[in-house]
RNA sequence: CGGGGUGUGGCGCAGUUUGGUAGCGCGUCUGGUUUGGGACCAGAAAGUCGCAGGUUCGAAUCCUGUCACCCCGACCA
């Protein structure tokens, strides 16, 4: 492709909107346009990237035994009914109205559609087990929408979706499924790790998400120095030892006058306490009851294992007055000694003796508050969010943390969704049973940007080899001078039937902007013709993920190249 | 939805407090000089100042409403 008309409109300045590295560069190198919040117009370059994760998603997907499909993405609201999905999405699901004023939806996800699709086609465990894919846009109204591609409103994804005869089967294709995901990152050339995760509203039981690596990521991975436990911080189980008692004398409870004292931090300045002698108290409405989650001060409630322990399915933060009322006291002078609210506490607070919190009196606090002896908890879980430092739940090491994108996401749905949409089959038995199912996704457009923010310099992008829009670009220095010009077109001739992706800058700029542009839109690798060198019949090729360059003969060209940037890739468009 | 902020040539911004009819840098176009890391000189084009109403002799500027976008939070691939 000659730069010339190559339509990758560059920025000099980063237009105001964008946030993190991976928003910028893509649109400083003309990659991206946002068309409204959330939604994005995909340039030629990044449409050549797209397609590369695509492609390679796809072979991975197609060795596994999925098969690919294309499904509708509005939706009929009957379909979303017989889920019970069309209320619990909420307003996360975009919905339009036709003519008739019948409701659709802009599909979020597929499990409906693809349900539906082989309950009405699969009736035998002869057909089974089947897997199914699709690569195509969905729409989540994102309640804030952010960070470019990240978390856009329309979004490409890749769904595969597994139907087995049952739970043995599952697992085989969810082991595929893991096997295919770490294959395809690997081959992205991607930083990731895999992590065990919760599995939120889409149900199921096992699932493991696959993070991107990178400092701006929107989640916490948590992982241990010793053995491979690694889990998302929603997930992280905070491991208690149990032989761990209070190595203290337990003192007799105090009551003491702290006015204008609300936060922990109060009571660490005035009263020098420290965060982890003293116990928070926050107030939760869980369906319909007020719930109160006792904490260490310094610690963070984690409100997913919140709701699995008190199997909720409502869950927010209480409001003040209400809490007033029922407990006597605002929130910041809250404690569960005779709260008028059931009590849940963290299992760690079970170790700590003699702390500080609330007297459920405004302006009260007690001291040297025991549990057991001061109040007895309705419940006693793991609730609060691991952090850097914790003991592995598994083999006792230390945990540390990692900042990460999630990519992808691997669940078992079990018979949540075959049961709703009765997708059935027929046994060896002439029984009828439900399918067990599995869904498995990766977000193509995000994966993009997470491998930007992955891969990147104060320059501009480098993109690993096996997405990089093309692989080499030619920079002649001059396109004036003609035997530049000449040499630069006779290379890019023969790399490219090599089956290179190349690009020529025949544009007529100083070599400067050339250079910037080049190394902005993140080509792997530069070969400058320049005069001196091209008098003694040599180029120079630069890498763009290091430092440095080497002169090489024209003569030969093409075995240099593949000796220096690596050998050809068998990905293809 | 709550809190904060911004809308002025393609991009980045000033001007708004104190009303007088729009300016800077980058980019674009023309000509010339340049040519190994975002050149220089000369000239030019390009803006209903987000939109709608109002106040005023006069509004980018004041008032009312409205829309869009960004940031923080609750939610999520």
């Amino acid at each position: 492709m000659k730069a010339s008309h190559l339509f990758y409109p560059t920025l000099r300045e980063v237009p105001s909107e964008a946030e993190i590295v991976s928003h910028k560069l893509l649109l400083r190198a003309g990659f991206i346009r946002k068309t409204s919040a959330g939604v994005y117009s995909y340039l030629p370059l990044a449409r050549r990237v797209l397609r590369k994760i695509e492609t390679i998603v796809r072979e991975e997907m197609d060795k596994a035994g999925g098969q690919e499909v294309l499904m509708p993405i509005i939706q009929p609201r009957e379909l979303w009914e017989k889920s019970g999905r069309w209320s619990v999405y909420g307003d996360e699901m975009f919905r339009l109205q036709d003519r008739h004023k019948r409701d659709f939806a802009l599909g979020p996800t597929h499990e409906e559609i693809i349900t539906t699709l082989v309950n009405a086609e699969v009736h035998s465990y002869r057909q089974l087990p089947l897997m199914l894919y699709q690569i195509q846009n969905k729409y989540r109204d994102e309640i804030r929408p952010r960070f470019g591609l990240m978390r856009g409103r329309e979004f490409i994804m890749k769904d595969l979706y597994s139907f087995d005869e049952d739970d043995a089967g599952l697992s085989i294709a969810y082991q595929k499924m893991y096997a295919a995901y770490c294959n395809i990152y690997d081959r992205l050339n991607l930083k990731y790790r895999v992590v065990e995760a919760d599995s939120g509203a889409i149900g199921g039981n096992e699932s493991h998400e696959f993070m991107v690596l990178a400092e701006s990521g929107e989640c916490t991975v948590l992982y241990c120095d010793r053995c491979d436990y690694a889990a998302n911080v929603e997930k992280a189980e905070c491991y208690t030892p149990a032989d761990v008692a209070p190595a203290e004398d337990l003192k007799p409870r105090e009551k003491i006058h702290t006015p204008g004292l609300r936060t922990i931090q109060d009571l660490v300045v005035s009263l020098g306490i420290p965060e982890n002698r003293q116990v928070k108290t926050l107030m939760y409405w869980a369906d319909g009851e007020l719930a109160a989650v006792v904490m260490r001060g310094d610690r963070d409630v984690n409100e997913i294992k919140l709701k699995n322990a008190l199997k909720c399915n409502q869950l927010f933060m209480a409001d003040e007055n209400m809490v007033r009322q029922q407990c006597g006291a605002g929130f910041g002078s809250l404690g569960p000694v005779q709260l008028g609210a059931r009590v849940y506490m963290d299992q760690e607070v079970a170790r700590m003796a003699n702390f500080s919190c609330g007297a459920n009196q405004d302006d009260y606090h007690f001291i040297n508050v025991n549990p057991g002896r001061d109040f007895v908890p309705d419940g006693v879980f793991d609730l609060r969010n691991a952090v850097a430092g914790d003991l592995c739940p598994v083999c006792g090491g230390t945990l540390a943390a990692l900042r990460g994108i999630e990519v992808g996401h691997i669940f078992k749905l079990g018979t949540k969704y075959s049961d709703a949409l009765e997708a059935t089959y027929r046994n060896a038995a002439g029984e009828e049973k439900p399918m067990v199912m599995g869904c498995y996704g990766i977000g193509i457009s995000r994966t993009m940007a997470a491998a930007v923010e992955q891969n990147n310099d104060s320059d501009g992008i480098i993109w690993p080899l096996p997405i990089a829009p093309y692989q080499i670009i030619i920079i002649p220095v001059n396109a004036k001078k003609a035997d530049q010009m000449q040499a630069a077109e006779d290379i890019y001739r023969q790399l490219s039937s090599e089956g290179w992706e190349v690009i020529l800058d025949d544009r007529d700029e100083r070599a400067g902007v050339k250079f910037k542009d080049a190394d902005l839109i993140g080509i792997p690798s530069k070969i400058t013709i320049g005069p001196k060198a091209l008098q003694e019949n040599q180029v120079e090729v630069k890498k763009r993920w290091e430092g440095g360059s080497r002169f090489i003969p024209i003569e030969g060209i093409s075995a240099k190249v593949r000796e220096i940037i690596g050998p050809q890739l068998s990905t293809t468009k």
